[in-house]
DNA sequence: TAGATTGTTAATCGATTAACAATC
DNA sequence: TAGATTGTTAATCGATTAACAATC
C-alpha cells in the first residue's frame, strides 16, 4: 500500500476505469460477488493484464485464483474517479445538446448532478428542461459562488464558448467540460476536458474512407496479392 | 512523396487534424493564404513540431521560412479525413441526443450528412427533426441497402445499442459512431468509434477531486513544504 | 545576408504487453 | 495438488519532443 494520497493515473486508465465501473455495477445487480480481470476484459475486449494494471491504480488488491470482490472494487473506482460524492454542476447553453445532457440518465451513477442550466436567450429561460430550471446568464456568477459550484458544462455555440469559460473561471469554477467546437484558454488552476465531436468523427471517417478506397482498388486490380481470391492460393500448388 | 495510397496515421494525429481543419477554415475566411506550424500551434496550444509531424501525414509539403499554403492544406486534410466527399449516414435513436446531432451545424463542414433518423417509438416516427425524417426502425435495412449507406450513428439507450449495431452491420454499414454507453461487438470489417461520455467525465472528475483533496490537505497542514506560502521562501535567508 | 521555418533523424517519454514468480 | 489468477518486473511498442541541417 502506497500513501493514501491519490496517485496520478494516466488518461487512458481513467477512461477505462469508467467502463469497468459500468460493467461492475451491472455485475452487482446480477448478484456477482467476485470477478477476475479476464472476465472484465472479455466484456470490454481489453487485455486482462491491462485491466489488472488499471485496477492497481485504485489501490484495490485482489485474491489469487479468485479475483476481486465486486462491491469494494466499485467503491474504490468511484473514490478514484471522484464519483462517490455528488459533484454539482452548472450547464450553460440550453440548446439541443444541453437538453440531452440535462436528461442523461447515466450521470447520477457517475456522481454528477447538473443542478441548473443557463442561457442568454430569454425564450429559453423560465421553461424547465428535464425538471431543471433554465436561468438567465446574468444569474450565473452570483449563484455559482453562493452554491460553491466547482464544475461547469459548456454547450453553447463556438463563438460564445470562450466567453462562457471566462465567466465560469471568474465565478470560481475549477473544472470545465467543454462540448463547444473550440479549444478553451483557461488559467492553469482550471481543468478542462474537451469533447471534440469533430475529432471523434475524424477517426471514424478517415478509417472508413481508407477502407473503402482500399476495397475499390482491390476490385479494380484483382492481382495475385489479393489474398481474398481463393485462386491465388493455388499459385504454388 | 511516398505512394499515393493513404498511409495509416495514429489516432491522436487524426484527432488533431480535425482541430487544425477548424482553425484553417477560419483562416481562409479571414483571407489568410499561408500559415506556419507555430501559428496553428499557438491557436490550439500544441507544440509546433507536433503540428508539423501531423501535417506531414497528409502528404503536404511546406516552404521554408514561409509555412504552408492554407487552401491546399485544408484540401489535403479533408482528403485525409474523408471529409472531401460527403458521407451519408443514418442515425438510430431520435431522443434528445439524436436530435442534437441531427441539428449539429458543424457536420456539413466535416463531410457528414445525416440523411435520415430511425426510431422504434411510433410517437417519434413521422415528426421531422431539423428537417430530417424520422422513420420506423422496420425501414432501416431496406433503405440502407438501397441508398448504399456506409455510416451509422447510434443514439439509443444502452440496452438496445448492440441490437441496433447488429441491424446496421446486416444492412451493410461499415462504420458505426456509437454514443450509447456500451462497447459494441462487431465483425472486424466494421469500424466503430465509441463516444463514451462517462469516460470523458471520469478524466475531468478524477482530476477535480484530486485537486480539491490536495487543496484541502494543504489548508489543514500548512507546513514548510507549502511553496505557496511566501514565508517558506525565507527559510535560508 | 540573417533568421524563421521546414523536413527529418534521434532521444525521450509513457503506455501497453509479455513474462513469470507467488499464492490460494 | 493443480491450475487459475494476482502482483510485479522487464520488454516492447508507439507517440511526443528535441536536435539540427537544409532552405528560402
Amino acid at each position: 500500500m502506497k500513501d493514501n494520497l491519490q496517485r496520478h493515473a494516466p488518461g487512458p486508465t481513467l477512461r477505462r476505469l469508467a467502463l469497468y465501473h459500468s460493467v461492475l455495477v451491472q455485475l452487482v445487480k446480477n448478484g456477482r460477488e467476485v470477478v477476475s480481470c479476464t472476465r472484465i476484459g472479455e466484456e470490454l475486449r481489453f487485455d486482462p493484464t491491462q485491466v489488472r494494471k488499471d485496477i492497481e491504480a485504485t489501490g484495490i488488491v485482489g485474491k489469487s485464483r479468485i479475483g476481486y470482490e465486486v462491491r469494494p472494487l466499485v467503491d474504490a473506482i468511484e473514490d478514484f474517479l471522484g464519483w462517490n460524492n455528488t459533484t454539482e454542476a452548472f450547464l450553460v447553453g440550453a440548446g439541443a445538446l444541453g437538453t440531452a445532457l440535462l436528461g442523461y440518465e447515466r450521470f447520477p451513477a457517475c456522481g454528477l448532478s447538473i443542478v441548473a442550466a443557463f442561457d442568454r436567450d430569454p425564450l429559453k429561460v423560465g421553461r424547465p428542461v428535464h425538471d431543471k430550471e433554465v436561468l438567465p446568464m446574468e444569474k450565473f456568477t452570483d449563484l455559482a459562488r453562493r452554491m460553491i459550484i466547482r464544475m461547469g458544462i459548456i454547450t453553447v455555440p463556438a463563438e460564445s464558448a470562450q466567453n462562457v469559460a471566462d465567466t465560469m473561471v471568474a465565478a470560481g469554477i475549477r473544472a470545465i467540460w467543454n462540448f463547444a467546437p473550440v479549444i478553451l484558454t483557461v488559467p492553469p488552476s482550471v481543468i478542462v476536458e474537451e469533447v471534440q465531436l469533430a475529432s471523434s468523427l475524424a477517426v471514424l471517417s478517415s478509417k472508413l474512407a481508407r477502407t473503402l478506397k482500399l476495397e475499390k482498388k482491390k476490385e479494380e486490380l484483382p492481382d495475385d496479392n489479393d489474398t481474398t481470391e481463393p485462386a491465388a492460393r493455388h499459385a504454388k500448388v
